[in-house]
DNA sequence: ATAGCTGCTTACTTAAGGGTAAGTACTTGT
DNA sequence: ACAAGTACTTACCCTTAAGTAAGCAGCTAT
């Protein structure tokens, strides 16, 4: 994984936000270019990687599994890999992802409303 | 503004998944560092650009400005300004930055519990 | 007259995130 | 023997976001 530098500006102020700020801690969850996406993916049900990764066409397995982990690290998912050949793994939301689903769906609402009221 | 490469492979994704992913259609408005906690500010009320800097005592003059302007783009803030000196610029919510609150209080919401629930 | 307040702007540097492309292990189908 | 499928991993580079530091305009209080 990416490694960080402990004690950069940067990460410093990243630590503050998140204890000063709720909306900062929940963005270092979920926010980010794909993990929106793949959030969004896995709310229709639990995914293998393989659809994962043809539902997001542009995303590089890199950044796919990268956010995955991240995710799994964070708790929001669960990864079950059953050992056979070919691998088979599937990512789903846990109980703490699926408590998330109301806050998604409710960004995703006004997403839309926006969307459809000034174009883009 | 910094400007932006018309034709990156990145650009070209962002695009693609705020067409696809409401949901990062809306992280794009609202995602980021800085503009969650400066929106958290202003969920309290109008506040004064010096206000703001005080409020967020680790954010530099250029991100704020940065962001404000964004913000102000993308019609969730509105700056007004009265013509005295020393200036008096105030920033608040427009009508449509008014009906993210109850989004931001959802995420907000839903990272307090989660915050409580497992220690930062 | 000089320092201070306010709300910015600019030029430069560094750090983080993302993209490209290749490789790995292990087995089934041909 | 070799291609194909699955789920990754790795090394390297480029783009974007953020930080640093300085300056400006215009008035006011010392």
């Amino acid at each position: 994984m990416t490694l960080v530098k402990e004690n950069s500006t940067w990460n410093f102020n990243k630590e503050l936000s998140m204890q000063a700020c709720p909306v900062s801690f929940v963005m270092n969850k979920i926010g980010g270019h794909w993990k929106p996406i793949i959030l969004y993916q896995l709310m229709s049900g639990a995914k293998r990687y393989s659809e994962l990764k043809r539902a997001i066409p542009t995303i590089t397995e890199k950044m796919l599994i990268q956010h995955l982990k991240q995710l799994q690290a964070d708790g929001l998912v669960i990864r079950t890999a059953e050992p056979v050949v070919p691998p088979h793994v599937i990512y789903q939301f846990s109980p703490r992802g699926e408590s998330l689903k109301p806050v998604l769906n409710a960004i995703a609402a006004w997403g839309y409303e926006q969307w459809s009221s000034d174009g883009i």
